[in-house]
DNA sequence: CGATTTTGACCGGCGC
DNA sequence: GCGCCGGTCAAAATCG
């Protein structure tokens, strides 16, 4: 597979129906998730406002998504999904931030470094969900990227778990600073 | 040559 | 108990 990451469409001769897309699309924005749970993604606490239900169900809601970046979260992967399995065990409550970006490539650079571990076919969509995971020591940060049929344009990513590692990026170009602006802009 | 992807097998949970 | 389903493993292939 060619590494081709990053065709921005920016100033290209494409159509200039890419709004935001780049400010979301690879910022490293994600960075703040380590930011542990109080600190919230950019002011974004998302608890269960959102009304999807138990599993990531993100391949249905919302078919329209006209905008160019949403987000919604997931239930726990523990407590009452695991029924039998409990003993005072550290069922850490895994959270999963689902991020629906607007990008033509699946493969969204956010800063990390990540190692495709499995691929599966979904049902309702025609394209795959890909499975990564960080592949920092001790970093079990997992990620499933998933591309929805309705609208080609539209890649679902799905973060589990936190960083406990700096990026690992050259960092510094544009988008970079952006994101920084933003975090930084939120008092949250 | 090491790191990463590919891809089918495997596994645990859940519904019937 | 069995089969489906979503998720993960791991060996071989591939990339740089």
């Amino acid at each position: 597979m060619e590494k081709f990451q990053m065709l921005f469409p920016f100033s290209s001769t494409g159509p200039s129906s890419y709004p935001v897309s780049s400010t979301i699309t690879n910022s490293h924005v994600f960075n703040n998730f380590q930011g542990d749970t109080s600190n919230g993604f950019l002011g974004l606490k998302i608890e269960n406002q959102v009304g999807v239900p138990p599993r990531t169900e993100v391949k249905d809601l919302n078919s329209s998504s006209q905008q160019s970046a949403s987000f919604s979260i997931g239930s726990e992967t523990t407590d009452q999904l695991k029924p039998g399995k409990k003993k005072g065990e550290k069922k850490i409550r895994k959270p999963r931030y689902a991020f629906q970006t607007r990008s033509q490539v699946d493969i969204l650079d956010d800063g990390y470094r990540w190692r495709k571990y499995g691929q599966k076919a979904v049902k309702n969509n025609k394209f795959p969900r890909s499975y990564y995971r960080c592949t920092h020591q001790g970093c079990n940060v997992k990620k499933q990227v998933q591309r929805l049929t309705r609208d080609e344009g539209i890649v679902v990513t799905t973060y589990e778990g936190m960083h406990n590692h700096p990026i690992e990026k050259p960092t510094d170009n544009f988008e970079h600073i952006l994101s920084q602006m933003q975090i930084y802009s939120n008092p949250f």
